[in-house]
This record gives structure tokens, sequence and C-alpha cells, in this order.
DNA sequence: TTGAAAGCGCTAACAT
DNA sequence: ATGTTAGCGCTTTCAA
């Protein structure tokens, strides 16, 4: 290769990395190499060499959700004017979940991480940061503040739904969604739970499963219509759209009319929700956007690690009324 | 770290790769030390020295379109399973497109690339294979039957949702798509085309564009409402289901009723579709299983590229018939 | 069973 | 402006 253009194996890498210092002459031959050759540079040297890789590692819980795909669009999109690329990770595919895709990161030597936390990976963050590998988190807090995070208010969402649906006339609520293990989870409910308690007589029953996917709110729509009629939601805020997408679907095929007799809320507004057959009502996260921002954050901070301080970017939720909750002809 | 353990480098690397060359105790102190420092060993020198990453490279046209990821759903299934991992590509998020991700791929010296191929990439894909680098399309076939493939019979496709128009005695047909460059384009219209062609006295419009996603679908959709009425279509077969639920909305928001005024036949039956606001009648493609088959084929080939002979896996579509062209009261 | 040493392809400091 | 050289962390002979 460097034999091919006549010059020094430096000469070739200083046309890759500094085109400045090199002559107009030599620079011409060796890219002509370059292009006969078609010459691609081997990443994992150049890495081992400078100790970065351009890559960002990015850990999403389910790459079927859209939302995921649009956070994922977002962070793709920074990354990139910022000469990073992404390794996209989908931890439902994973038997080890989320560490064993923070594992793949390090051995790739990924300069930093952007993670949507389901379970517990702080500490395993803390170990990845301790070996130089800065991360931050997306559509969750970290309490201690020791990452930089970039989340949507869930305490609000939680809220909106509620706020709505009780405004509603609607009784019975039905919280509806994964472990609450999980922080989203838990201050998605909270808000629900704190909002509905300032309204006496009002009743909620909290459903959770490890899985809030379309299939699983399938079943626990059909599992409605199998409950005695006083036991029967009149309302259900699902923890998001996927799961309420299914829960609607599950409640139609049993007889039941969406809003008349149950109204659903979903969460994300994921870009399906408003053509679905009963278009969703659903608390609006900015997903593309808390992409950017996540990666910005990232790259900022591997940019210059001796200047950080933790930054935590919240957005509010956006109520989107639909037909789930209201139906043409006034609920 | 083998200093910590009081081995040398190439025990440790031994317990590593060759665990059973190691006495038990020092792979006890060197696995301690392991834990001790959470050490992960760096893919790049082990790549530079191996020449190999475990890396398999899945580049997709557009990672919002749930038809794209289950395909990759599929794919991280059959490579985890063989120790590999995946770098996703979005094409689309790239100014330079496929292209500029097979140089990726390239760079970070996948051991293999999958790829759902838009534009003109097969003598990029020479190149690649030159340099050691197999490839595996999927979606699509190879002419010269240089690289396999898993694909699904596209001709077979446009042929179905044809004679389903036609049998509903729909006269006037829309073909909506993307560039006819695209070959899954070429062919999908090839078999509709075909099929209309014994059929005298029916009248067939193709229309194209470059993008196919839902935004473009809706400006059809409006545009279909301010034609003269003799020249709207009383049929659409749309080139994907994106596409055509965005023309179901585009129609539907300016008045026309589907299928009663047109009726609307998508590609790809995603899981959207089924329920969607008025049920989309679809042909369907096996994404996840398509998935995992290109990636089986193409970790055969890595592992034996000698013995290697170029295979097409062909699956034949589903018309999954719904509410988009035949409404509940009989057409 | 273990260790010493070479080398994968590249970059960066230094010398010319 | 260009070339020489050392070394990034690992695996892999080869020798002990």
């Amino acid at each position: 290769m460097a034999a091919l253009a006549g010059v020094s194996m430096s000469t070739v890498s200083n046309v890759l990395n500094n085109p400045g210092r090199v002559s107009a002459d030599s620079r011409d031959r060796v890219q002509r190499a370059i292009e006969q050759l078609g010459f691609v540079r081997n990443n994992a040297a150049r890495q081992l060499r400078v100790g970065s890789s351009k890559l960002l590692g990015l850990a999403l819980i389910n790459i079927s959700n859209p939302f995921f795909t649009d956070v994922a669009s977002g962070v793709e999109e920074a990354a990139r004017e910022a000469g990073y690329s992404v390794l996209l990770g989908n931890s439902a595919s994973r038997p080890d979940g989320e560490s064993g895709f923070l594992k793949l990161f390090e051995k790739q030597q990924v300069d930093g991480v952007l993670i949507v936390p389901s379970g517990d990976v702080l500490d395993k963050l803390d170990g990845l940061r301790r070996r130089g590998i800065p991360a931050v988190l997306i559509d969750r807090v970290d309490e201690r503040r020791a990452f930089s995070s970039v989340s949507t208010n869930d305490v609000a969402g939680g809220t909106l739904a509620a706020k709505h649906l009780l405004s509603l006339g609607r009784r019975n609520l039905w919280f509806i969604g994964g472990l609450l293990s999980v922080k989203q989870m838990r201050d998605r409910l909270e808000g629900f739970r704190e909002m509905i308690a300032n309204y006496p007589g009002v009743s909620l029953r909290v459903e959770t499963g490890a899985f809030i996917d379309a299939t699983s709110g399938l079943e626990y729509g059909r599992a409605i219509a199998s409950l005695p009629v006083d036991q029967r939601p009149d309302a259900i805020f699902a923890a998001n759209d996927m799961l309420a997408l299914g829960v609607i679907q599950g409640l139609t095929a049993t007889g039941f009319r969406v809003p008349e007799d149950v109204a659903v809320v979903g969460y994300d507004d994921i870009v399906f929700s408003a053509a679905a057959a009963i278009p969703l009502t659903s608390v609006r996260q900015p997903s593309r956007q808390m992409g950017t921002a996540a990666a910005s954050l990232l790259i900022e901070e591997i940019a210059d690690p001796g200047g950080f301080r933790p930054r935590s970017i919240v957005y509010e939720p956006q109520l989107i009324v639909r037909a789930s909750t209201i139906n043409p002809k006034g609920n």
C-alpha cells in the first residue's frame, strides 16, 4: 500500500489524519493507491494505538418498540454529526440482558455508553466509568446524580393521565405496567396515584408483569373480560403504547367498547398510535429529541472528561387526547 | 492484571482461550484477579492479532420500519447463538447511505455483512469479498448468483395483490412504490402488472418516489383526492405497509372510504397493520425467519470460506386479507 | 504447565 | 515534508 504509492507508512497515516502536513504530490499518489486497492484503514489497529474507537454504545430494551427506534434515530444523527458511529444493542435479545451488552461495549472499547436502563445497572456503569468509559442515561434520572441523563418527567406524565381520566368521570382505574423495580414504572404510577389520592371514592388497582408489549396487553384485555362486573375498570392507564394497543385489542375482541366501557391511555405516543383502530390517547415523550440530547451530553463528556459535571435534562410530557378516551359523540 | 495473579500474560490469555491447558490453581487465581479488577479483554487488540472480530454487520434501509426490526431480531438471535454480535447500521441516517455503512463495517473488521440492499451495492460487496469479508443479501436475490441471499418471491407477491384486487372487481389500479432502480420494487410491480395483463379493460398507473414511508403515503392519499374523478383509482397496491397506512390516512382524511371507494393492499404485514384504524390487507413476508436464515448462511460461509457455494433461499409470500379491501358487509 | 518473545496495523514522537 | 521507530494489548509459537 505505502509501497504502491512510493511513500512510507507514516505518510499514508498523515494523509489520512493530517492531510495538511503532506505535500499535494504525495497526497495524490496516496489517494490514488487507496482507490486502486480499495484500502480501508483497520480500526482495530487504530483503536489499539489511539485508545479511541469513535464508537458509541447504545443499549435499548426492545428494538421492536417504535419509541426506542425513534430514540435511536436521534442518537445516530447526533453521533454522526460528531464523527461517531453507533453500536446498537437490543437487550431483549440477550439472556443476560443489559449487562451482556455493557460487556460487549467494553470489549469493543466504545468511547461512551447510552443506555435506556430497565434493571439495576448503575453499579455496572460505575465500573465502566472507573475504566474510563462514561455513560448517559436515557428515559431515567440517576438519583445519586453521578451520571448525566435525559428523561421525561414521568411523575408528571402519570398525573396527566390521571387528571384526564378523572375529569372524564372515570372512577375505577387500573394501572397496567412493567415491574416496579424499573424506575420509570414507579414514577408513572406515583404520579397517577398521587393525583387519584385527591379524589375520594376512586379506586386504583395496579397490575404489573415482566413484559410490556402488545402480546401481554392482549392478555390483560382478555383477562378483564372474564372478571365479575364489579371488578372491571372503567379506565386503564398502560405504561406504554405497545401495551395499551394490545389491551384495546383484547378488550374489543371480547366485546368491550373503548372508550364507552373502558377508556385507555398509553405512554410514549408512538407513531402508530394515531392511526390505530381506536386512535390512542397517550402521554407523549419527545423521543427523537431525547436521543440527540443524550448523545450530545455524552459526546461533550468524552471530549472533556475532566470538566465533567453531571447534567439532567428533563422534558415535560404532553397529553395527546384521542378516541380511546373521548369518542366523537362526546365521551 | 497478570501481575496481580502472579502469572504471565500468556497464562492469562490461556485461561481465556484454552482453560484446559492451565492448572486449576492458576486458573483460579487468574479468575479472581479478573473479578477483582473487572477486567474485560480488549477486543481491538485481540482482533488485530487474530483477525476476527466476532462481529456481523447488518445494514438496514430504515430502522423505523417494523419489518426491518423484525429482520434484525431474527439476525441477532441467530448471531448470538453462534457467538457473534451484531453491528447495526441504519442507512437512512447516513448521507452516503449504504456505502457509508459498508465502509464502517470494514473499518470495524466485521467477519461478515448482512444487507437489505436498496441501491446498487453489488460491486461494493464484490470489493468486500475480495478483502475477505463475505456478504449475504436479504430481501433480494443476486441475479449473478455470486452472493447467497434470503428473500421472498416478490413477483408472486405482486401477483397475489393483483389477483385479489381484480377478483374484487376493481379495474382502475395504482401501484405506489419506491424507485424502480430497487429490485424489490421492480419485482413487485412486475408480478402485479403481469397478472393485470390477463384482464382486458383494466388500467394501471405507476407512481414512484424516493421515500416509501407513512409521510409520503399521506401525500399520495391527499393528492388522489384532488384528481378529477375519472383519474382516481379504485384500488391501490402500495410497496410496503408504512406507505399503505399513510395512503389510507390521506384518503380517509379527505373523505374517501376504504375499501368502498378505494381498496388498499400493502406489503410486509408489519405488526401494526392488523390493528390499524382500517386493518390492512397485506402481502406477508416471514421477516424474522428471513433474518435468522440469512445470519445462518453467513455464519456458515464465514466458518468455511473455501467450501462456499452461493445459496438462495426464497420464501413464498402470503396474502393476508383484512378490512382495507373487504369490508365486513361483503365488499 | 508455564513463560519469553514476536508481531498483528496503526499512530505519534522524533530525527532527518 | 518525509521517514524511522517504538509500542498500544493481545495471541501464539517455541523453549524451558
